[in-house]
DNA sequence: CACCGAAACGAAAATATCTTTCATACGTGA
DNA sequence: TCACGTATGAAAGATATTTTCGTTTCGGTG
């Protein structure tokens, strides 16, 4: 049997092997494993040197699996192979060796102190960030940038948290000039997709990579040829059937109190604002003097700006 | 046969595989080896990266020798077999290739390639989080919080980019079942604002601190005797004159690329965090089956989540 | 200058390791 | 409960690595 996703999203637009962030990966990736592979993955994300020691077979029977199984795991992380990770194994466990400790932290508890909630909550959203951009694409992330500095017009799709991310691009996209929406009804949002053409670009924003709100419009305007993108924390999840390019989000470890909407959003913006910059960059013609004209037009909506100086 | 060198010089006193002083080794073993030998020794001290992705045989032809060859070398280096050579080999390219650090402290320039945009981006935010945290006040923090969780009813206003953090943090207070409401209209705000009283809560987000859209409903509730809250990266800027309680944001550094907008945003995100999981805290008894809810009612809105499965 | 033996070397067999295929068991929704 | 599609491991198949072994090379010697 083929393997489910190994045509159309396996390969996550044959990213490059995970040079560090494999614990991110792992996590990132774990919802769309099966049971086996997940107590696979853990054990590699656990002691990554000790498993760059192990043959399949030897890794298959830690884990308690098969061969086929470690195998299937290995090329789920964007790996070639059980050979390729374990080369990427040892590589990391070098460098673990001679870098630092990775300074674990707790839970956020209910009866943490204000300031350690603070800390904490601080420190969750660096790592957030640091995964995300180790894991990011930047390939994907190019052509999604030269997509959109060519685009006619940007449609950005999401709903809930997600929606507030969408509206973020939209609003940054507006101020360098490109023509862009944000839409969170998914019935407009369907409606306005169903005008996209070739050189269009969509883009879908939705960390579960199943929100069928969001999934539906960027069907549409696949269908009508528009160049799709997908900002998701699942690669592998539905979304990635109707994306051209695959923009990954880490997905932090959650806890009662902190929800995963929390670090997806973090995730997600930094996202967004790579590809702002990017499309800035390209279109810096335009978009430098767009930029300060905004800020101009602004600086007047401030009563007496000097009064606190 | 025996090896040649087996017991001789081969085993160097059981000597562990090498960490990284790779060239070293293969200096100081160079005169003995043979011919053969040392053209394979050459090739993998000078580029360890490229023969880690070869095999033996790719080695082997790349040196124009066999297998053999190669496998004596690497016995020769210390390693059990070329499998282990090859492990320490992708081991030190992966650290080498990490010390060539991108140089994150520039600012972003218009050609930088998308890698650097991405690594420097993620490296500002991060930044921005590590001052943010540190400038927070935790006691006016815990104060606010208190004032929230007691709250009847929270107004949150805030314009533009802030607007959507406004949006934020009130989509994250309805889901422990607070009553909050986002306002970006500034007349609408205002209205609304009128019918603020003691023990509600008003919040304005301003980076500049003086945003007379903002502040204006701010002071409406002021006067109205509700608790006000100002999340600011201007304590002293006017809309501190109405606010009980002042949560300062941090200022990164901006640049023509970057906008302040961005890093504000990440800044007020984690102010509206902390208030949030503050609260949550504080309202467990309500928060935690409210939070719970609402994942459910959401569970739902997923077209099969299991379909990647 | 032919001969001998030790050493170097590579071709190919033997082995280990990795990958793929396939049949079965399992779980889930109708 | 049944039917279907998924998950999984056993085993076959393909590669890579290691070992074996015969040939070649080279330096010394009669």
């Amino acid at each position: 049997m083929k393997e489910i996703f190994a045509g159309g999203t396996g390969g996550v637009g044959g990213a490059p092997p995970a040079p560090a962030a494999l614990a991110a990966k792992v996590r990132t990736l774990a919802p769309s494993m099966t049971r086996s592979m997940q107590r696979v993955a853990e054990v590699v994300a656990g002691d990554p040197a000790g498993c760059a020691a192990l043959t399949v077979t030897g890794l298959a029977e830690l884990t308690g699996t098969s061969e086929a199984t470690v195998v299937r795991t290995a090329r789920l992380l964007g790996y070639p192979g059980y050979r390729d990770l374990r080369l990427a194994l040892a590589g990391l466990a070098a460098q673990q060796q001679s870098g630092r400790a990775p300074a674990v932290t707790a839970d956020i508890a209910v009866d943490d102190p204000i300031a350690d909630v603070v800390a904490k909550l601080a420190y969750d959203e660096q790592q957030t960030l640091a995964d995300t951009a180790a894991g990011l694409d930047t390939v994907q992330l190019g052509v999604a940038v030269s997509a959109l500095a060519a685009a006619r017009r940007v449609d950005v799709y999401g709903v809930g948290a997600s929606g507030l991310v969408a509206q973020d691009l939209t609003q940054k996209l507006l101020r360098i000039g490109l023509i862009a929406h944000a839409h969170s009804d998914p019935h407009l949002a369907v409606t306005n997709a169903v005008q996209l053409r070739a050189k269009d670009v969509a883009i879908a924003i939705t960390h579960s990579g199943s929100t069928g709100d969001v999934i539906e419009p960027l069907r549409v305007a696949f269908d009508r040829g528009a160049t799709t993108i997908a900002i998701t924390g699942r690669p592998n999840g539905p979304v990635a059937q109707y994306a051209d390019h695959i923009l990954t989000t880490s997905t932090a470890r959650e806890s009662e109190l902190r929800p995963a909407a929390m670090s997806s959003r973090t995730s997600q913006l930094l996202v967004v604002d790579c590809l702002f910059i990017g499309v800035a960059q390209r279109t810096y013609e335009t978009a430098a003097p767009a930029l300060s004209a905004s800020y101009e037009a602004l600086a007047h909506r401030h009563r007496s700006g000097g009064a606190s100086r």
